[in-house]
DNA sequence: GTTGACGCTTACGTAAGCGTAAACTACCTT
DNA sequence: AAGGTAGTTTACGCTTACGTAAGCGTCAAC
């Protein structure tokens, strides 16, 4: 069921980017670096539902710290994984299980600092509490 | 007790390099920038403890993609939180719960990706006992 | 007395990730 | 036909976080 047409929806770049709070020229660089490939209406781009969950996954990336071309290999292996040679599903696999210590690795760094940070806070209310009058 | 001297240790800029694992260029490029303040002896640079553990906390910083003034806004904090101005806590404080807020929204980031991670990793899994025989 | 090892400063070079024109096309609208 | 809106490309500019010399001082070893 539903092998149907359905005219998926699409979007220009200017929706995209507003919808994502980028620029233009932010999707436009992206492309150029081979993070989404666009299709074209003559010369116009042409947003697929594929190409905007590329994008969110990328900006989360972004957020995490990584770089164009550590996200680039991040949505690309969402693809790979469907593939059907043992090789390459091996290689994947290891790939994956190393992003997957980095983040785990990452994750301790944040738990520490988060941590810290409250500890600092809770310092400042200590010390606020001891200064009882307006000074 | 132990308000002796004690003759805290000290490093060279090499010794600490060496040991964060970064370049001299890096550990000088971060004092011009105000991250840290080694002692002289003459126009020799001397680090203490202090200096070094502000160090390992813009690392861990720069692991978690922030940027060096961001950094050195965090370490800074750590002082901060000794001062005695009402006023002064409480801006610090109003800050540290922002900066928790963004670490919590980054823990958030982290787990969704590790889990997507891990269940590409899944599908990879699954696709390779599909394939039975070497291809 | 010169050769290292270590330190310093000044300064230009570089890669990443866009910002910001400039100049052009295509399609409506007035 | 003139203007407005939306798209395009090419290209130079800018910031961050260092890399990479170049040129100089200092002290111990040979």
């Amino acid at each position: 069921m539903s092998t149907a047409p359905e005219q998926a929806r699409t979007w220009t770049v200017r929706e995209l980017a507003d919808e994502l709070g980028v620029t233009l020229r932010t999707l436009r660089f992206y492309e150029a670096e081979g993070l989404v490939s666009p299709q074209r209406e003559g010369s116009n781009r042409v947003y697929s539902q594929r190409d905007r969950a590329r994008l969110r996954l990328i900006q989360r990336g972004r957020r995490l710290g990584m770089s164009l071309p550590e996200c680039r290999e991040i949505v690309d292996m969402y693809d790979g994984a469907a593939s059907s040679e043992r090789r390459q599903l091996e290689t994947l696999l290891a790939r994956l299980d190393d992003i997957a210590a980095d983040l785990r690795a990452r994750q301790e760094d944040l738990r520490r600092t988060l941590a810290e940070v409250d500890d600092v806070a809770h310092r400042c209310r200590s010390r606020l509490s001891e200064l009882p009058r307006g000074r």
